[in-house]
DNA sequence: ATGAAAGCGCTAACAG
DNA sequence: CTGTTAGCGCTTTCAT
């Protein structure tokens, strides 16, 4: 009869059972050259009937890592972090590495992160999304030698994906202008003073960008703030709606914002698209159900890449080409179409 | 000038700066008792200046505990687990835990959550969401000594958080028939034959006694699988409507679901709510911009419900109530109305 | 109140 | 190809 509270068992009993060295069994279990083939398969066998797994804490003072990432995100309950991480997440666990997850809504999470989490001894790579550093921090994090990718980190000085968010911005003026519009909206981003992120600002440029090179004006009172909400969303939609010249079409950031703001018009009795155009950034997974018109960013493949990238350099692989870069494009459904009469 | 590639500090070295030995150096930076003040003041101001961090590794190893939990959820990309994840995150955070996530989309996939990265010292503790688990995995869990916590685990053994997922499907149904609908059909579950958790069968099984307690027949023609996504509900209300006599109304149990079957009513022309009723559950966050009729089961206190729970018991605190439960209730909305004339 | 010393379980030279 | 032997950095008795 076996013990009942069995304690777990360690390399030692292993290595007892097998006949062995603990040295040989730790090679031999990882795969290590220069053991021989029998031997092997003795030793896997005993780890096997002992139902034996290597503490990864033991491992990991020993060696020096330990088989564990982590991921930076602003906020999860928001369908673009949540697809990342899902993304990432899924490659990782197929490289065994198992991920350790932080939201990071503030400057303080952020140190946090960057001071506990992250850099002393849990990970063995990071990958920040939409995350802006400080100095101090980026210095810590290079000093640290820990592998870290970025998402939307392009200047960063790290490696990572990179979307071309002023081409979003001038792709929807561009679908806009080109159905008739010419009071367009812009319902933007800022998700509180905490994330200096350059999605917004970029999204903002390429929307302005395009408007001039149109010779159209550009008018704050035509811009809103939306903090990446389906709520901000709407909100800002009525404000707009409130205006002394609404827009005849509105151009929103996120997906999740244009959702609001569809809802928020509807509300108020402001048909889409008959008297109001609206689209959106992402292909959210609902968008097609709501028929939004929107900009396609690969978003599937953002988690993945990054992963992919963090994985090539904790092999030790130099990363030959450290950017990878989506590809977006407009996706037309039923939220827009040509200005009504007035 | 310091250190180029300066190592990390060690207790050692926190020791000789503050003239004391490393046992008091760990002692005075945890809290613990008998520690003169005066030299407690000390230790702590030389590991500032050191930014000094203990190594979690070594600290677990030595001390069979770390500060990191796990997470376990069939899938990130769905609305409801990203804002489960979401709400415990913040939760451990805050208490100073690390977070550990794992999808587990297939039955090989909870094994070595189970065999590896929850219960081989990774993990304090566990949370395990809307997962079914093996007898023997369950074995290991218990044997393993590690808290755990469940989200949807009624009946598993272990304490958590309870839906009444019965009463959902009965509020569903009253509500519909209340409304005078008399051929209602059901989108149900099914992750595919990796969740056999419970949720699908106890929604369903609530629809149907609702059903047969108002003497209305159950009719396997009307239910349709939707597997929790938004195309999937897309799918299942397609073939509903093709179906020899379609329903006039139709609950889908969840929100996503939900979404996909009134897109798709509407792309053949069936309008909402006018020829055609639609529930969902959770309340999603797009539910009110999308005018849905749900059921709310308070979703954003699922995560730090069973994150507190899981704190309780890693603070040594017994569970003086186990099961925390969470409230039910229909929000109508636009989507459901009195059924059309024929 | 504090220090000395023995590990925690594993990896990594270094010998053989 | 395999065994011996130091540690990795910290916690924890046990003395003092």
């Amino acid at each position: 009869m076996t013990n009942f509270a069995s304690r777990r068992a360690t390399i030692e009993d292993v290595a007892v059972t097998a006949g062995v060295s603990v040295a040989t069994v730790s090679r031999a279990l990882r795969g290590l050259p220069n053991v021989a083939p029998s031997t092997r398969q003795r030793v896997v066998r005993s780890a096997q009937e002992l139902n034996y797994r290597a503490d990864p804490n033991a491992s990991r003072l020993a060696a020096g890592r330990g088989g564990a990432v982590a991921i930076a995100v602003p906020v999860f309950n928001s369908w673009y972090f949540s697809e990342v991480v899902a993304g990432a997440e899924a490659v990782f666990a197929e490289a065994g590495y198992n991920v350790l997850i932080s939201a990071i809504p503030t400057p303080e999470r952020r140190s946090l992160f960057v001071n506990q989490t992250a850099y002393q001894g849990w990970a063995d790579g990071v990958v920040m999304v939409e995350l802006a550093m400080e100095e101090a921090e980026r210095d810590i994090m290079l000093r640290a030698g820990v592998p870290t990718v970025t998402i939307g980190g392009h200047g960063s000085g790290f490696p990572g994906v990179v979307v071309d968010n002023v081409a979003i911005g001038r792709f929807a003026v561009s679908h806009l202008a080109d159905l008739g519009h010419e009071c367009i909206g812009l319902i933007a981003g800022e998700h509180g003073e905490a994330l200096s992120f350059s999605v917004p600002d970029d999204r903002r440029r390429g929307f302005e960008q395009e408007l001039r090179s149109r010779g159209m004006s550009i008018e704050s009172s035509l811009q809103a703030v939306g903090n990446f909400s389906v709520e901000g969303g709407s909100e800002a939609m009525t404000s707009l709606l409130r205006a002394a010249n609404p827009p005849s079409a509105v151009f929103a950031i996120s997906d999740e914002m244009a959702f609001g703001a569809i809802g928020a018009a509807r509300a108020r009795g402001v048909r889409v698209p008959e008297d109001l155009s609206v689209m959106g950034v992402d292909d959210h997974e609902v968008a097609e159900a709501f028929g939004l018109t929107t900009i396609c960013q690969e978003v599937d493949r953002h988690g993945p890449l990054a992963a992919r990238l963090l994985l090539d350099a904790l092999n030790g692989g130099v990363l030959v080409e450290p950017m990878a870069k989506v590809s977006t494009a407009v996706v037309e459904r039923a939220t827009t179409a040509r200005p009504g009469p007035r």
